[in-house]
RNA sequence: GGGGUUGUAGCUCAGUACGGUUAGAGCGCCGGCCUGUCACGUCGGAGGUCGCGAGUUCAAGUCUCGUCAGCCCCGCCA
């Protein structure tokens, strides 16, 4: 037979899995993989595959003998164009349990577009195969309906995303891929410089002075769905290249962005999943959230929340606890319902995971008969037992955990991790979407290992103006003007209110050790913008790929990336990263200096 | 950098607590039979460096040490 080719005359009349009542007896092309082949001996039926679905194609020697025996040399994940006619399936051969089950094509012909080899896993049966099979063959991977739906939701977010802020008046500017490295915040993917030897580009971490400066530039209202470099370790939400939804507005408060904000994730989850988000979101501040939650991104479908018991031991006869406390210590609780049925066993088990966090120890009362039980009731009082049930809230059957420290952060820290522990262990998480704002996190923190103050957010987030006095004084309490927008436990996005004051960023690069030399190499560019007419003006980010898993209710970012990286960094397909010759590195004016294998 | 976990046929796994014939199963692959299946059925066949390297032993998939890789977590991620 002449050799035939995919020509026009063969281009799909319809997608498999659209294929139904309105093309009965008519003859449809379609295009797509040969998933699964069932030869009867006479009859062959095929199931043909593609994005849409599936459909049953019928090959009857009887009807057509030739195309029939040439059917038997098909093989599964073969790519073919089929012609043919849409019928009915016979009475009692139909199968509900597929879209396409109450009909299929009889082939009048076929082209065999592209053979495929034995492949290297069972495409029908891929969920359970090896993650690192997957991500080698991610072109079969990405067959899976399920790839292929968390694709196309990603795809519709960031559609969603454009339509509403460009409604909105914003407008999409790129920018830099290859910018300058600024010390502060992440390890940089650094780019060596051909032309400018001895020099780097570093790979934008985020473009945080570029949108700041398109507000300096006049541009009232920046995005940009964004690709950010990070070089640091990896984790099921984190991959070393990912996308941010990135925002900024001009002439704004606080309430401006975050109310915005708001409409456009309610917009989103009518639109992804029909889910009507009520409105506002509530907003804590960063300090309510760790004292009540042990975590600066809150669970709120966890009910349980954690109590200060200062007032409980201050006047205890345990002296560790008082002695604690009056020297700024803390002592704090989180109650567990149904915890007085906890066994010693399971109650050590706990201990030796709250130890593991770094706790001293691991207190338990619980609440059985009526009375308090457990190792410290012999210190209170009926008094301070009277209170202490009072606080926690337990009752008959409850249990109360408690962890001191000398630093309530690190108490709370670790009671908001058993927190989660136990409510995911005990299926106490519920059902639904609970967003919230976290607002006043802290400006600086201390970097004990640099033994100086860092910035929590990043340097160019505007302290609250009433604690501007304190910078010099007790930097550690100044609060600032950013936020984060908190789903489930996930941090999906944070911004903040940036300064717009020359004289404040210059103060603040003060505060962060920076010498004005320091700060004028590093940074002049951004602090003579600031000097040039600035408004008044701030912003947030969104991470697209924690919100495309979420909402496509994933466990990991790289089940809603096409192309991951394992957690060394390593593209399994493509070999990235790789050797390169020397003769690039010479012009890059780069040699390598290789750590010695001990 | 650290902790945990996994690694046996192309794929998914059993076998390892207590070392002992020729390392098994299902799916996939190859071949035969089979005209309404849909995880088609059925008969037969091929297919193994038990991740890799040392060590203990008469004998190692199994025990010891090291190492590599995937995943989860801590540190890290302004």
């Amino acid at each position: 037979m002449e050799r035939r080719f995919f020509d026009a005359t063969w281009k799909r009349t319809v997608y498999c899995g659209e294929v139904g009542s309105r093309h009965e007896g008519t003859e449809v092309c379609l295009n797509g993989w040969l998933r699964r082949r069932r030869d009867l001996g006479g009859i062959i039926f095929i199931e043909l595959w593609d994005h849409t679905g599936i459909v049953q194609i019928v090959f009857n020697p009887e009807e057509q003998e030739a195309i029939h025996d040439l059917a038997g040399e098909l093989r599964n994940e073969y790519v073919l164009a089929v012609r043919g006619v849409v019928r009915a399936r016979p009475a009692g051969t139909e199968n509900p349990s597929i879209g396409t089950g109450f009909h299929e094509v009889a082939v009048s012909d076929f082209l065999l577009l592209s053979p495929s080899r034995a492949l290297p896993f069972d495409m029908n049966d891929v969920d359970k195969v090896d993650e690192n099979l997957r991500l080698r063959y991610r072109y079969l991977d990405l067959r899976r309906p399920r790839l292929q739906h968390n694709l196309r939701v990603r795809h519709r977010i960031a559609l969603f995303t454009r339509n509403f802020l460009s409604r909105e008046g914003f407008l999409e500017v790129e920018t830099p891929m290859l910018t300058k490295s600024t010390p502060e915040g992440a390890r940089d993917y650094l780019v060596p410089s051909r032309v400018n030897p001895g020099m780097f580009y570093a790979l934008p971490q985020s473009p945080q002075i570029f949108k700041q400066i398109l507000m300096v530039g006049g541009c009232d209202r920046y995005y940009q769905i964004v690709k950010c470099f990070r070089d640091e370790d990896l984790r099921a939400d984190r991959q070393p290249e990912f996308t941010q939804i990135d925002i900024e507005m001009s002439f704004i408060t606080e309430e401006d962005i975050q109310s915005l904000m708001e409409q456009f994730m309610q917009g989103l989850f009518r639109d992804i999943l029909g889910e009507e988000l009520p409105l506002p979101f509530p907003r804590m501040t960063w300090r309510e959230a760790m004292e009540s939650y042990g975590s600066d991104k809150p669970d709120l479908r966890v009910s349980a929340k954690l109590v200060d018991l200062h007032d409980v031991f201050a006047d205890s006869g345990m002296e560790a606890f008082r002695t604690l406390l009056t020297e700024k210590g803390s002592v704090r609780g989180l109650s567990f319902a149904g915890g007085a049925a906890l066994s010693r066993k399971e109650f050590a088990e706990l201990e030796a995971r709250a130890k593991a966090l770094g706790a001293a120890g691991l207190a338990v009362f619980q609440v059985k008969e009526g009375t308090l039980k457990g190792p410290l009731v012999k210190f209170l009082d009926e008094e301070a037992q009277k209170r202490l049930r009072a606080t926690a809230q337990i009752g008959e059957g409850d249990a109360l955990l408690v962890v001191a420290d000398k630093d309530w952060r690190k108490a709370c820290g670790i009671l908001g991790t058993l927190r989660l522990e136990l409510a995911r262990e005990r299926n106490l998480v519920e059902e639904g979407w609970r967003f919230l704002w976290v607002t006043e996190f802290p400006l600086l923190e201390r970097d004990e290992e640099e033994n100086r103050w860092v910035a929590v957010h990043h340097p160019f987030t505007s302290p609250n103006m009433e604690d501007l006095g304190l910078l010099e004084s007790d930097p550690g309490n100044v609060r600032s003007r950013a936020y984060d927008m908190v789903l489930n436990g996930n941090e999906v996005g944070g911004g903040s209110i940036r300064i717009h004051d020359p004289e404040v960023q210059q103060k603040l690069f003060g505060a962060l050790a920076f010498t004005p030399q320091d700060a004028e190499e590093r940074f002049g560019f951004l602090l003579d913008a600031l000097r040039s007419g600035t408004p008044p003006h701030g912003g947030i980010a969104f991470g697209l790929d924690r919100l495309a898993m979420l909402l496509c209710g994933g466990r990991s970012i790289r089940d809603v990336m096409a192309f991951p990286k394992t957690q060394k960094a390593q593209c399994l397909m493509s070999g990235a990263p790789g050797l390169v010759e020397d003769r690039q590195l010479a012009e890059l004016h780069v040699t390598r200096a290789l750590p010695s294998k001990e």
